[in-house]
RNA sequence: GCCCAGGUGGCGGAAUUGGUAGACGCAAGGGACUUAAAAUUCCUCGGUCGCAAGGCCAUGCCGGUUCGAUUCCGGCCCUGGGCACCA
């Protein structure tokens, strides 16, 4: 019978829905949580998904053979833009459309042969579960976590809604359509995540099992800097001042002795009083507005050096210097206190703006104990900034869990009472992509009754942001169904932390660090057993071709669908975890998964050939080569399980290819093959958490009664995989001359000395003197001759 | 500009703590089988010189350390990613 992944595939994804692995709920076994960044449905797998969730698989059925309890569950983040773009367009709601998006993907999963938990599955946008991310936003306000202020936000034009700073990506750009992103001012609702900055930062530490780039980004992200406040004095022709000092924030004190100017951001608030009745005056009111128009991005990348005296002058705490202060717009307002003290001569900045403005560079030297003297004496304090920004989370967009605030003419912003939760999204709604949120049409929703007097109220229309729903999810997943809580706590602590997390770099930031200020939240409040929720993390690279991400306007896409058909999902798996080492970015290449086809129908024809006669007799003049397959497979065994446990798939499906090809060489080379069925069950195991389908097949073909998913991960014989022989390299100065076949137990002493008389050696070190002779146990001998 | 990651055959990629560079696969060329093709199978396959044995060169470039460097150190070049005047 030939290969026909069309027949077996169906057949054994049948067969192991009807027959769950004890998996999750055997309570016996050590838990291992082995996740996958669950995907936003929009109806279609694509190969980043295969990749992402093939690794994840592989994992899975690796620890379930190795005696884990293993939670490996999947779900739907299902709230967001695209589900009610697609209800714009085609006049519908998003609902039915995320559903039916979901329903599609299932299937697709279903044929990759991925093993998860179904019972599990969650999804973002159902009542059930964004009632908890309510209720998580609510523990928030409680805790003085969540907040509402008027700021400049970020607001993408096409999405018609505001962003955090985490989703406006490279060039200015919002995350989800690349557009511009906008500044405006607006009044919206934030996490007070930089409560949390310096835990986020130095619980990095604690990560030992995530990539060091991630923890890098994250650590600039945050962006901690340690320095000090320090008062100046104002010198200024104004008398009417409202404060007598400016102050600023340095990381740099002991450069105080090189300060010769000061600058303000142009929004500073002392930046138009300092001008007043200055000469400068006019010329300063003009800065100010020029800058106005300018956008803060604009301004970061302009790298221009422009500026105006305000006419004011500071005196340096330090040494009593009047030095000159000035406004310009690389100052930002929105960091430190939004002034700085300018050191031409240890900041380039400062220099270059000196340079351009012809101000003077001091060559005062360096003061190590100023910092202290002026603490001490009440002009400085210690303080500590950082980049990080509170997170806003209000989108002004229907498909998303409605924030839980109930806004009164007496009371204010009320939280709606747990019991009312969730605060569901009406139906009552047409999706025309016109004008407001449509949560503005629904009268239904609007009016509501003030929790607190019983007075008129009106109902928040925003939506939160969907990283909300995102960030705790893996613990929903411990105890997906409950609805008293949003989980419980012995489930949670049953499970957590996440021992592996896999997905895309993309959320290095985002995703991933919201997720831990969400746990060290939960943590706080005694819901989460954990303060970091992801153990070890695994950042797969993207699926390319042509040397482009896929994409449909490029026309590059691969459908997993159309490979699947043609060659089986085990080939599909199998060639995306062979191509390329997961962290690393893989090329598609059609021909390379002809060639992982190839491998399986030559380990269908091994299998399904293979004759079952009994071994040969000891004194069989080819027993030698049937030890050296035996060999092979032991060391294969090691090989792949010491490859998997460091996710080199890559190189162990090479390691599985070369002992294929080993059992080959054997059938071709001997009459007599002897019962081979162990050894090439021990292959199968070995192959199918790669590819299920086909090993779960054959196995059974060899005559086995239970699954293959059941068996126990093969040991391997340390005895076995001793060689007997082993090939010595002989250099002369380094270079390779020679090489020399020994038995394993052969002395030093002779390897040396028979190394140094081979015919090839003598042509090189004739006529020389040797000087001494290396040898490395099992590898070489070099001879250092002059 | 700063911070990461990475540069190995025609291609994807392998190489324990420094120890035979190119595992495994793809492509290519040649042979077998076949009426033919597909499938399968066998051989060759970094460059260069040589009839051959073999030599020389080769892991982005230039140096260094070492008996020995893809691996360690210093300096450059290039590619990809992140941050973007954070004082």
């Amino acid at each position: 019978m030939d290969y026909q992944p069309s027949q077996i595939e169906p057949k054994w994804q049948d067969e192991w829905e009807k027959q769950p692995t004890p998996d999750s709920t055997a309570t016996e076994r050590p838990k291992y949580y082995d996740l996958v960044m669950f995907p936003y449905p929009s109806g279609n797998l694509h190969m980043g998904h295969v990749r992402n969730y093939a690794i994840g698989d592989v994992i899975a059925r690796y620890k379930r053979m190795q005696g884990f309890s293993v939670l490996h569950p999947i779900g739907w983040d299902a709230f967001g833009m695209p589900a009610e773009n697609a209800a714009i367009k085609n006049n519908t709601h998003p609902k039915p459309w995320t559903e039916k998006c979901i329903e599609r993907m299932k299937i697709q999963l279903k044929r990759l042969g991925i093993s998860y938990d179904w019972d599990r599955e969650v999804n973002t946008s159902s009542e059930e579960y964004y009632k908890w991310t309510q209720w998580i936003f609510l523990l928030m306000l409680k805790r003085g976590l969540a907040y509402r202020k008027k700021a400049q936000v970020n607001w993408c034009p096409k999405c018609q809604t505001v962003l955090a700073n985490e989703q406006v990506v490279k060039d200015n750009q919002c995350w989800r359509c690349e557009s511009i992103v906008e500044e405006k001012e607006l009044e919206q609702w934030f996490l007070k995540i930089t409560d949390y900055a310096d835990r986020l930062l130095t619980d990095i530490e604690k990560l030992s099992g995530w990539p060091e780039p991630v923890k890098i980004m994250q650590r600039n992200w945050i962006g901690k800097s340690v320095g000090l406040e320090v008062d100046f004095t104002i010198y200024s022709p104004n008398s009417q001042l409202r404060t007598p000092n400016l102050k600023i924030f340095t990381t740099r004190p002991d450069t105080l002795f090189g300060v010769t100017y000061m600058v303000l951001a142009p929004e500073h608030p002392m930046a138009i009083e300092l001008s007043k009745g200055t000469p400068q005056e006019k010329e300063v009111l003009a800065y100010i507005e020029k800058t106005k128009k300018e956008s803060t991005h604009d301004r970061a990348i302009s790298n221009s050096k422009e500026g105006v005296f305000t006419g004011g002058y500071a005196i340096n705490p330090a040494n009593g210097d009047k030095v000159p202060i000035w406004i310009a717009d690389y100052v930002l307002m929105g960091y430190g206190t939004g002034a700085v003290m300018a050191v031409p001569k240890h900041d380039e900045r400062d220099l270059a703006f000196a340079q351009q403005n012809d101000l003077p560079v001091s060559d005062n030297p360096l003061d190590n104990n100023i910092a202290d003297k002026l603490v001490n004496s009440g002009i400085a304090k210690r303080k500590t900034n950082f980049k990080l920004r509170d997170w806003l989370v209000s989108r002004q967009r229907y498909w998303g869990a409605p924030i839980p605030i109930i806004y009164c003419e007496k009371c204010g912003a009320v939280p709606v009472p747990e019991n009312d939760l969730p605060v569901k999204l009406p139906m009552d709604v047409k999706f025309t992509g016109e004008g407001a949120s449509p949560l503005t049409q629904s009268k239904e929703f609007m009016h509501a009754v003030c929790p607190l007097c019983g007075g008129v109220g009106r109902r928040e229309t925003d939506t939160l942001d969907t990283f909300n729903c995102s960030s705790w999810y893996y613990l929903r997943y411990s105890d997906p169904h409950n609805n008293e809580k949003p989980f419980d706590q012995a489930l949670a602590k049953k499970w957590m932390p996440v021992d592996q997390y896999i997905g895309g770099i993309e959320h290095a930031i985002l995703h991933l660090l919201y997720s831990r200020f969400f746990t060290k939240v939960l943590f706080d409040a005694g819901w989460s057993p954990t303060d970091e929720p992801f153990k070890n993390l695994l950042t797969q690279g993207m699926v390319v071709k042509d040397g482009a991400k896929m994409s449909k306007s490029k026309g590059n896409v691969v459908d997993p669908d159309y490979i699947i058909e043609k060659f089986g999902a085990d080939t599909a798996r199998l060639f995306i975890l062979f191509a390329s080492p997961p962290e690393k970015e893989l090329e598609w290449n059609d021909q390379g998964v002809e060639g992982s086809y190839r491998f399986l129908n030559r380990v269908w024809r091994l299998a399904s050939q293979v004759p079952s006669s009994n071994f040969p007799d000891p004194s069989n003049e080819k027993y030698s080569d049937q030890i050296k397959l035996k060999r092979k497979l032991h060391q294969t065994i090691k090989a792949v399980t010491e490859d998997i446990e460091k996710f080199s798939f890559n190189t162990a499906i090479a390691r599985l290819m070369e002992l294929t090809n080993t059992f080959y060489d054997y059938l071709n080379n001997n009459s007599n093959i002897g019962n081979l069925s162990l050894e090439i069950g021990h292959l199968l195991q070995l192959l199918s958490p790669f590819a299920p389908h086909i090993s779960e097949e054959l196995w059974h073909q060899l005559g086995n009664k239970d699954s293959i998913l059941s068996q126990p991960w093969p040991k391997y014989d340390p005895k076995l995989i001793v060689e007997d022989e082993m090939t010595i390299a002989i250099q002369v100065n380094g270079k390779l001359r020679d090489t020399l076949l020994f038995s394993s137990d052969a002395k030093e002493e002779e390897i040396k000395e028979k190394a140094q008389k081979t015919d090839k050696t003598l042509i090189f070190t004739a006529g020389k003197e040797i000087v001494k002779v290396i040898y490395i146990p099992k590898k070489l001998v070099n001879i250092v001759i002059k």
